[in-house]
DNA sequence: CTTTTGACCTGACAGC
DNA sequence: TGCTGTCAGGTCAAAA
């Protein structure tokens, strides 16, 4: 489910309601995620002080005193603050539940989410360490998209897909943003030039802002920390949108599928 | 090394 | 109504 704009969007949510306060107990109801929670955390998070909440690509990271939650929400994960005593249901598979009353409730139907717990430094765990650059970070750029996909032969929407070349975009944002710098999602990575490539990074950095602001997409279920939908559905060129008019030219939306999961794209706009 | 495929899970939905 | 098949916001590990 959640990309970029989703997981941050979450992290904002979380955020005021959780540092500086106290994790008084740690329920967990069902471990089995895509790794077992770990008993570490379990045993080691209650008594801790979240110190900050921050966001690594599609990672959120509760910095304890002594070691850090990696959370991760897979395709059907979310996140939100309720009071502790309401009614889980059958899909909250972990409660953090803090001094003030309140929890952090963990809910996955799909289990391909994670919640792992490290004492060293989050960011050299081995599935944050190998990340690329953040989109909206200093060092995300045309000219680095350029220099790491130049000879190559990948799919550009298969490229954006990877997290070791840029950190947080997904299916939805690839190809919203291929569809902002007129590129078809089947395009040769290096059959783009660097021209193609500056607008490419333009357009992800705008997408994702775009996205921010209006709190994320909700498809099917995802909600923000205090279970609001977002709004970026409806801003929506392709994805989704097989067999609908393009919002610029009118021409049907195509969908192809690219390896396991769709991409969309106007034939007209995009080459 | 690069790229593709299989696997992990459940729910929603289309079609018969 | 109920069954089967397909698809879904992710990504690791193994194969090609």
């Amino acid at each position: 489910m959640p990309e970029l704009p989703e997981v941050e969007t979450t992290r904002r949510g979380i955020e005021p309601h959780v540092v500086g306060r106290t994790v008084a107990r740690v329920l967990v109801r069902n471990p089995r995620l895509r790794w077992r929670v770990p008993a570490k955390l379990v045993e080691e998070l209650p008594g801790q002080t979240i110190r900050s909440v921050t966001r690594r690509g599609k990672y959120l990271l509760l910095a304890g005193d002594t070691g850090t939650a990696i959370l991760h929400l897979g395709m059907s994960g979310s996140l939100r603050v309720v009071t502790a005593t309401q009614p889980a249901d059958p899909y909250d598979h972990v409660d953090i539940v803090l001094d003030s009353g309140d929890c952090l409730r963990l809910r996955d139907p799909r289990r391909f989410g994670a919640l792992l717990w490290t004492r060293a430094d989050p960011l050299c765990h081995k599935l944050l360490r190998g990340l690329g650059p953040e989109p909206l970070g200093a060092d995300f750029s045309g000219d680095y998209l350029y220099g790491k996909l130049r000879g190559r032969k990948r799919a550009i929407r298969d490229a954006l897909l990877d997290s070791r070349l840029v950190a947080g975009i997904g299916n939805i944002y690839a190809n919203e943003a291929l569809f902002a710098a007129g590129i078809r999602p089947t395009r040769r990575t290096g059959k783009i030039t660097r021209a193609q490539y500056g607008r490419l990074a333009d357009a992800i950095r705008a997408t994702l802002k775009r996205a921010l602001a209006a709190g994320g997409t909700t498809l099917r279920d995802f909600r923000n920390g205090r279970g609001e939908p977002g709004y970026f559905q409806l801003s929506l060129n392709v994805y989704g949108r097989e067999d609908e008019p393009c919002r610029v030219c009118g021409t049907p939306i195509r969908a192809k599928r690219l390896g396991q999961r769709t991409a969309f794209y106007c034939p007209k706009c995009q080459k």
